[in-house]
DNA sequence: TTATGTATCGGTAACGTTTGCGAACACGTT
DNA sequence: AACGTGTTCGCAAACGTTACCGATACATAA
């Protein structure tokens, strides 16, 4: 039946075994082994086809290189060759293909940015922020979310180290304690900047709101308010943006002589959840403080509504001032008074920092921070006169 | 000095002008032109270096494809040489190459997502529910964000399929009047899968919010609230979901033997901006509307806000309804009553849908429509006797 | 002529993976 | 020692693009 496929004799061959499910033939003569190849699946091959650089080049006749080059308006290419394959191109539909280029350049020209959530408003723009600079440049965005969990964290870098993105942005979720997922990048020599939520050691180009500032003014914007028994709402006491708002406020309360007192101070984890529980703590105390500076702002609108449940009135009882300027801050009650971010402006100037460094400047230079300002938005909540 | 490359010789050598900007020689008796070549960058190589397969391979002495194999639990591997491999590839801090894996598979394991815009909560909110069943199947998700311009998400749409991503997820800009750029993933046997802004003609794959019955019950509740001149701030007129609201708000009426009037229906763009103006002309009318049934939250706020500064009083003397139900709703004067749509839902059902596609199911079936249901929820703005 | 230069184009080795199929052994059985 | 059967591994071709060199065919200057 069957011929062997050196000799072509059909008396010589015998069985030989299995490989991989396969029957395994033998030739005495040839003393050859061999399997019956599988039967190429036809049609198959021009089932799902994009139109390559190599199918313009066949159809003209010309060179894959040639096709390249005029592509990319090589100089050395003949003008008329050169339209020849750009109406070839339009007419063949052809797109190119990102990752062959990227393969052989490699460079993507995507740069990752994680961040912790979707569900606040300051990611979103910081995102369109840095998305604009970079699209200017050229650059894609891949944009990724950890969910504030470390676990997707990790996975999620992991994701964007294998599709080889040239840069990272990254503000890490409240849970990560453990850095080595970020310092790969570094390890490879792959530009990293931390925005907003950064950590003190980490040792690298950073950018960031003025937190102290911003926390500072808004204290004392209470103080000046008449309020004497300030408390603060943390935030999660190992990320930077906490230590900084918590330094405000103390700075703030120490130059005006009043005291530091700790039982004033708790750390939530920036969800409503816990400001629910903390701010009730708070106010259950036998002495209650008569103004909370919040940590952010859906902590601040979780005071006000505990504080509204209680029947404790806003601002004549109760100061409350909090941190981000969310759009529902000026909508809540009076408006809630609360320290606006610049957060397009941050994802703007990651952005261009990144591409700095992926241009080779500063490239031996110290890592770099950019502060930019956060402005106090005085409302309602915190101006015990107009109560 | 220099000897002719091919004989060795040098007496027989002479310049031969330039190519390219380097010097071109000539050897008299092998007649042979030739350029020197370029001395190799060393130490360059080695700069930027992920490491690959290959190094693991030499590294233990073994060929590549037994690396790769043995990375992917092939059976034909040796447990001991297995464990070799996967201890060095730790060792190396081994990370795949996505896009060399995604060229030779022809498949990337990311689809695209394009959305309008970023900064209300219905856009992130989608894709939180998409990237959570994506993440399941070992996908990854690529954000884009048109901005609303028609231009842009010619861009990205562009971008991502020179990114070759599997599937894409759309919700088009209120630009979007042409849809070739859509299109040509159908061309190339990409599904794709329409969210939210959707439009009649398009026979493809969509996951809606059943807009109709939402708008329906928002406006059969201000009837029954005891509203009678019910104007609707609607949306772009080209999109499906405008058309579905309009049409709800129009079945409403109907129902209970109310007038259609034309001059009560504006049609806008979603944008706070165009609302302002448009529900500044409808309170000014001669005969204002006693209600107004807004196409999405922003509008309706801006018409709160509006009332608020003409001194109309919420709801007695005018009830609003948004749409969406953004979380500013309930903090807004005594809350918004407003359809709450199932975003995350919406982004799990789309990405539910195009892994389907992607494994083929339905694979010739006629063009799938989810539709999900939306909820109206009753707040202060439109509860007459409340008031 | 001879030497020198320009304009265009092709060949080919990379980039890092996957995969079909053959090769080389290592065992038993006769 | 030949035969029969498995196991384990290597070779090499693809995937689509880029870029370095060469190789022509001419043109021009000495």
């Amino acid at each position: 039946m069957i011929p062997c496929v050196k000799c072509g004799r059909v008396e010589s061959l015998m069985k030989a075994g299995f490989v991989r499910g396969k029957q395994r033939f033998f030739c005495k003569d040839c003393t050859y082994y061999f399997t019956l190849p599988n039967p190429k699946e036809r049609s198959e091959r021009r089932g799902r086809h994009q139109t390559t650089i190599i199918d313009i080049a066949q159809d003209l006749g010309v060179s894959n290189s040639t096709v390249s080059r005029a592509l990319h308006n090589h100089p050395d290419i003949n003008p008329n060759t050169r339209k020849a394959i750009l109406d070839k191109a339009i007419e063949l539909d052809y797109q190119p293909n990102q990752l062959a280029h990227s393969l052989v350049k490699s460079r993507t020209n995507t740069i990752g940015i994680v961040v912790p959530e979707f569900l606040t408003q300051f990611f979103p723009n910081v995102i369109v922020g840095a998305q604009r600079v970079l699209r200017q440049a050229d650059y894609n965005l891949m944009i990724m979310q950890s969910g504030e969990s470390y676990e997707t964290e990790v996975a999620n870098t992991k994701a964007l180290l294998a599709n080889r993105v040239d840069g990272l942005l990254v503000s890490m979720s409240h849970e990560t304690n453990n850095y080595d997922h970020f310092l790969s990048f570094e390890k490879r020599d792959i530009p990293v900047v931390y925005f907003n939520r950064v950590i003190e050691g980490l040792g690298t180009h950073k950018v960031v709101a003025n937190d102290y500032r911003g926390a500072f003014a808004a204290v004392e914007h209470l103080i000046l308010n008449g309020y004497r028994r300030i408390a603060h709402l943390g935030g999660p006491p190992n990320l930077l943006i906490s230590q900084e708002r918590l330094r405000g406020y103390q700075e703030a309360l120490r130059k005006y002589g009043h005291p530091l007192l700790p039982e004033l101070v708790i750390h939530g984890d920036f969800t409503a959840q816990k400001a629910l529980i903390y701010g009730q703590h708070l106010l259950d105390m036998a002495q209650p403080p008569d103004a909370i500076f919040a940590v952010n702002d859906p902590t601040a609108i979780e005071v006000l509504a505990l504080a509204k449940a209680k029947g404790i009135r806003i601002p004549e009882e109760l100061g409350v001032v909090g941190f981000s300027d969310d759009p529902i801050a000026v909508h809540i009650g009076k408006g809630l008074t609360t320290v606006k971010q610049p957060t397009t402006q941050i994802g703007e100037a990651a952005a261009k920092l990144i591409l700095g460094l992926l241009r080779g400047e500063q490239a031996n230079l110290s890592p770099q921070t950019i502060v930019l300002e956060a402005e106090l938005v005085v409302r309602g909540s915190s101006i015990k006169a107009a109560g």
